[in-house]
DNA sequence: AATGTATATCGGAAATTCCCGATATACCAA
DNA sequence: TTGGTATATCGGGAATTTCCGATATACATT
């Protein structure tokens, strides 16, 4: 795990609310509820029309934040779907506590 | 307290290896004590030594890591010494569990 | 006042990041 | 097979970061 590559990750505005708002997909993207649920987080185009940005941007975001192992993605169909990867958070914060 | 501040301010091998040295200046700066003790902290010349970079970069990056809170100056005579704010790194590691 | 030392700030070249539009790939439906 | 949709990757202009040498500032000594 590289540090540096993990708060590389985190040293951007969207992709802290990204982060965020996948803490609660329910609340935060309730477009996808009719679709899909939420069994393997959100789908890229949810997230891009909720940031703003165009979908290439989205989409490098997201393959950033996985590379830090800040989140996971599962391909269903050909609809792509991140969630949080909440271990990594912990271990972050225990990191921080301990080692930096 | 700006997170992407703070998480770009960690962005950087230099300047994670001075906030770890910080940790234990007695042990990673034997060469400050026989001139001044660490009550305040580690002068820059120091960190500079150990770095291995120019004296304005270390001046640059210690300037970072105090905008970003995570270092606390004092000047004493023509030293600047700089020492660990161990509160922000208490605060940032709830912050990762809780808010991010 | 003049000189020496410690640190901060300035100006800039090279590298990296941000974010875009265009294009490629993967899957699905007719 | 053809066309449509979702995502990933590519190429690049603009902005930021990295790290340097030169210079400015602050303090101490003589």
């Amino acid at each position: 795990m590289d540090h540096v590559e993990i708060f590389k990750a985190l040293s951007n505005k969207t992709r802290l609310q990204i982060l965020n708002w996948l803490k609660e997909p329910e609340l935060n993207f309730p477009e996808q509820k009719q679709h899909a649920g939420f069994d393997h987080g959100v789908c890229v185009g949810q997230i891009q029309l909720k940031a703003g940005l165009t979908q290439s941007t989205v989409s490098e975001y997201l393959v950033i934040l996985q590379r830090a192992g800040l989140v996971k993605s599962t391909r269903v169909g050909q609809w792509t779907y991140y969630q949080r990867n909440e271990e990594a958070f912990e271990i972050l914060s225990q990191m921080i506590r301990a080692e930096i």
